[in-house]
DNA sequence: CTGAAAGCGCTTACAG
DNA sequence: CTGAAAGCGCTTACAG
C-alpha cells in the first residue's frame, strides 16, 4: 500500500487547498461556489492521479463505515447463500459492502459477533436471528441503529422485517394436498419457537380444520433417530400419506431417513418442501417446493435497510411480507391416491 | 451509536493518560515498564466501561484495516460458500473479517472490485481468479500486498495457492472406472484455460494412455443443446460407457441433460463427479464423487495468509497441495459392464 | 515509570 | 469564491 495518493496531493498540483478539493470530491463544488475552473481542474487531476478516497479516514471522520453487518447461523447454507449473492450485489451498488457472520446457531458467539461488529462501527445490520439474542437486538434498537431482519422475527420485537407469507404458503399448499386426494397429511417441523415456523404450521392447521381433517404435526429430532418417532409414524397403521415439510432442511432430513430405511419409500407419500433446492427435482418422483423468491426478498431488505441509512429520524417500522409460489412436481399429484 | 467510550474517557477516569491506556491496551505495559498498580487500575476500568478500541481510528493509524478481500465467481455456489464458512471462521477467530465479493464471471467487475477492496484498506486477498484479471493481480503482486489463490491458479503468476492434486485425483478416478471394467471412458469438462481443469483432464489422459485405451474428451456447451455434441455422442454407436465430469457444474449440467432426454440413461453410464454435492447420494443411482476437503483447503488458505500478515520480507511463494479422496458409490462398481 | 504532542486522511464550521 | 484550522480516536517517537 506504498505511494496512496491523498486529498493533499491533490490540493498540492492544483494550487488550492484541501478543503476546496474536498468539495469538489463530495459534489459540493456549487454549492460552495467553487468557480468552474478550479472544479474542472481539480477533476482533472483526480483522475489523473487515479485518487481513491481513504475510507478509514473518512469512516473516522464522519462515524459511517459504509459496511452493513450480515448475521445468520450458516452462510454454507443454500437459502442464506443464496440471499447473500443478491445482499452483496446490491449492496455495492450502492457503496456499501457486506461483512457476512456465521453465528453457527450459537447464541453466545452470536452476540460475541455483534459486539465485534459494533466495534467495526457497522452501519446497520441485517439479520437472521438466532434464538436467545433478543437481548442484543434490543441493545441495537434502542440505539437505533438501522436493522431489517429476515427469514425469522420476533413477534414481541419491534423491528424492520421481510418475511415471506408463512401462513398462506402452507395453507394453499394443504389444500394443494386435500385437492387432488390425500387425506392423512402430517406436517413435519423442527421443535423450535422461531415464529416462522410456528406460522407454517398454523397456516397448515387452519387448512386441516377448514376441511375437518386430522390435524397430523410431527416434530422431527435432529439428529435423526432411528427407531424415533418418524419411523414409528412412517410404519404404523394409520401412518400419513402425505408430508409437508417445514424447511428445506428438514426435507433433507427426512429424505435421508427415508432412504436410509428404503429408498421405494420416496414413492409411497405425497410430499411437498418449504423451500425449493436443485436435488427436489432430480429424485426418481420429483418433489413439490415452495419456492421463496431469494432476489425479491433481497432487495426488500436491501431497500428498507437503504432507507434507514439515509433517515435522520426513523419512521415507523417496515414489515414486508413477501409472496412465495409453489412448484407443483410429481410428488403431490394424485398418482399415489390411487394406490393408498 | 451514541456516546462510544474512547480512550480518553479510560485515561481521565484513571487520572492518567491515553499514551499509558494505549500501552496497556497493546500489551506493551511491561515493555514500557507501567507500574503494576497503574495497568491494574486501567484493564479494571476497561472491563467496568466495555472499552471498545475504534477500529477505523486504529486502521487510519496503522494503516491496517484487519479486514481480507474474498473474491469468487459467486459466493451462492457450494464449494465457495462452504470455503467461505470456514474461512470466516478463523478469520475471526484471529481478529479478522471477511469481505466477500462476486465477480459474476466478469473481469471488468472484478477488477472493480479489487479496486474497491483495495479504497478499504484490505490487508490482503483470497482470490478464486477468474479469467482475465491477471493484469489487476500483478499489480497487487508488485504492491507486494498478501494474496493467496485456491481453486484456480496460473502457472505464469508468481503467487502462493492452495489447490488440490487436480491430476492424481483424475487419474485415480479413471484408473479406478479402468479396474471396475470400463473401457470407453469420456472426460466431460468445460472449454476454458483454466489450470485446475487443465490438470484435471490432463489426469485422465495420462491414465487413458498408461492402459492404451481411447481417449475420449467431451466440451460440454453451456447453455446445452440438446441437439449438440453431448447427444450424438450418447446415441452413437461408439457411445461412452463411463463419464468423469470436471466439476459439480458439469455434472449438474449432464444431469440436466441426460435426464431431460431420458431419466434411464442415468443407470446406463457409470459416471464420477469431481466435487461431492448432496444430490449425488440421492440419485437411484448415487453417484461416485472426488471429494475437495472443504475446511483443510480453508485451513490452508488461512494459515499462509497470516504467515503473509505477519511477515514484513515475503518469503518464497507457497504452493500447497491438498488431497482429495474419492467416495466410491454405486455409480462406478462394475453393474453396468456386465450389461455393455 | 509516565505524558505531551504529532500525525494518519479526511470533513466542516468559521473566517475572510 | 477560497483557506486555515480543529478534530474524529488512535499509536508511537521523543522527552523527561
Amino acid at each position: 500500500m506504498v505511494n496512496k495518493i491523498s486529498m493533499k496531493d491533490i490540493a498540492i498540483k492544483c494550487g488550492t487547498s484541501i478543503t476546496t478539493v474536498s468539495f469538489v470530491i463530495n459534489g459540493r463544488a456549487n454549492e460552495k461556489k467553487i468557480s468552474e475552473t478550479m472544479t474542472a481542474k481539480v477533476k482533472k487531476v483526480i483522475t489523473e492521479l487515479g485518487y481513491q478516497p481513504h475510507s478509514m479516514a473518512q469512516g473516522l471522520r464522519t462515524g459511517k463505515s459504509k459496511t452493513i453487518g450480515f448475521l445468520v447461523d450458516d452462510i454454507s447454507e443454500p437459502f442464506f447463500s443464496g440471499i447473500a449473492k443478491y445482499l452483496d450485489e446490491k449492496a455495492t451498488a450502492s457503496g456499501y459492502k457486506i461483512l457476512f457472520c456465521c453465528t453457527g446457531n450459537d447464541p453466545k458467539k452470536a452476540s460475541e459477533l455483534i459486539s465485534m461488529l459494533n466495534d467495526r462501527s457497522v452501519d446497520g445490520y441485517i439479520i437472521a436471528l438466532a434464538e436467545g439474542v433478543e437481548q442484543e437486538i434490543s441493545k441495537l434498537l434502542e440505539k437505533n441503529i438501522p436493522m431489517v431482519l429476515f427469514d425469522r422475527y420476533l413477534l414481541d420485537l419491534n423491528t424492520d422485517y421481510v418475511i415471506v407469507n408463512n401462513i398462506d404458503s402452507t395453507y394453499a399448499a394443504t389444500i394443494h394436498l386435500i385437492k387432488n386426494g390425500y387425506s392423512r397429511i402430517a406436517f413435519v417441523g423442527p421443535q423450535t419457537t422461531q415464529q416462522q415456523m410456528i406460522d407454517r404450521c398454523t397456516g397448515y392447521q387452519r387448512a386441516i380444520k377448514d376441511y375437518g381433517m386430522v390435524e397430523r404435526v410431527i416434530y422431527l429430532s435432529s439428529p435423526i433417530e432411528h427407531g424415533g418417532g418418524f419411523w414409528d409414524i412412517i410404519k404404523g397403521n394409520d401412518k400419513p400419506d402425505a408430508f409437508l415439510f417445514a424447511a428445506n432442511y428438514i426435507t433433507m432430513q427426512a429424505l435421508r431417513l427415508l432412504i436410509s430405511i428404503d429408498p421405494k419409500l420416496l414413492e409411497q407419500f405425497a410430499m411437498i418442501s418449504f423451500d425449493d433446492i436443485e436435488i427436489l427435482q432430480f429424485l426418481p418422483v420429483p418433489i413439490t417446493a415452495i419456492v421463496q423468491p431469494l432476489e425479491e426478498i433481497a432487495v426488500g431488505i436491501m431497500d428498507i435497510l437503504l432507507t434507514r441509512l439515509g433517515e435522520s429520524t426513523q419512521e415507523a417500522k417496515i414489515h414486508k411480507i413477501i409472496s412465495t409460489k409453489m412448484i407443483v412436481r410429481k410428488s403431490s399429484d394424485n398418482r399415489n391416491v390411487v394406490r393408498a
